[in-house]
DNA sequence: TGTACATCAGTGAACGCGCGTTCACTGATGTAC
DNA sequence: TGTACATCAGTGAACGCGCGTTCACTGATGTAC
């Protein structure tokens, strides 16, 4: 979209630089994502951001804000989904794969804390979490409830970073997945 | 150290580097680690260290490297000193405050794939998985062994990430270690 | 023991690069009257 | 409906910076004879 197709403005800059962002993410790391070269890949000049994010981190934080909203709703879908008996697994399968087809935007969201300026992120992170823990509520007893919902999500989340950093060799990801969920979390639904 | 002290010959600059390194990751992230830091805080000039290491890509695995050795003998050491039946506790624990204690160095150790050029460094990280092998063969049948170690170590990685990004809240870590541990590995030993 | 010389391990200056960000600006848009 | 004007959303050039790496070099070390 060069200028004169579009014209002098852009239309929505601020959810093209996302876009840009997130590709340039698909095909490389955190380390290539500058502002400048979103602002390239939006065929914008380097310091239109500037428009509609404050800096860089703002950037980065919205970022991950909509990882972490895509993740959830990939969670709930995989919920919906499931077989009975099979939530769990279901689930686990699906964060595992988000975090294989993303690698780079799995690695922002959960490479460093969420800042602490931009709250919003920290909510969606929140919020991705609800329909494990609500598949929790109905098979656990209360009083362990928290701690297994940290623990099966630590284990899906240790899955995920093992795998993507290729610590677990060449096994079949999926296989995996499935085998460490149903001999872990054999209280599943 | 300045040049007169020591002379027109560092004596280990190979070692000093990992050093400055390890230094400057205690007290930045992984992109505050720059070669020309390393060399500045080693006392010599930017382009000393390339005596010692064909590149900045080299150094970092010599430095993931020696993360993989330190936790490996954490781990050993933990599981050594554990009381009867709190073996895996006492890894997971030793797993998740080497994780706290040096964050930079674990996100540089887990944050990308181990390097193909530099397969010591995925030799040391399988050594340091040794200790927690041991352990399962001691209670797992051999069938789902290579799953449990898997479970296991993703469990404790995935904690670990999490409590380091400050995903679970400001909770104690060694209390959530502890809980979630003898909860979902209650085959421990 | 002394000396010539190869090798090793540093120095210091320079390269080209891309970065985040700021500046002064201008074209486009929309609103008040 | 038309016009003045404030505001918004871009441009393009420039800033200073630190980076990884290379170059030509020199001081220190050790070995052969």
């Amino acid at each position: 979209v060069s200028t004169s197709e579009r014209g002098y403005h852009h239309g929505d800059l601020r959810a093209a630089c996302l876009d840009a962002a997130l590709a340039l993410l698909e095909t490389g790391d955190e380390a290539d994502l500058s502002l400048r070269a979103v602002a390239r890949r939006a065929g914008v000049s380097p310091n239109a951001p500037y428009r509609h994010y404050p800096d860089k981190d703002a950037l980065l934080a919205a970022l991950a804000t909509r990882g972490y909203q895509q993740l959830g709703d990939d969670l709930a879908a995989a919920d919906a989904a499931a077989e009975p008996g099979r939530h769990f697994v279901a689930m686990a399968t699906a964060y595992v794969a988000y975090a294989l087809a993303h690698p780079a935007l799995f690695r922002l969201m959960f490479g460093h804390p969420c800042s602490r300026s931009h709250p919003e992120t920290t909510e969606a992170a929140h919020a991705a979490a609800v329909p494990l823990a609500a598949r929790a509520a109905e098979v656990v007893p209360p009083g362990s409830r928290d701690t297994f919902v940290t623990g099966a999500w630590s284990l899906v989340h240790g899955l995920a970073a093992l795998l993507l950093d290729g610590k677990l060799g060449d096994s079949d990801p999926a296989a995996v997945v499935d085998r460490v969920i149903t001999t872990m979390l054999p209280a599943s639904t």
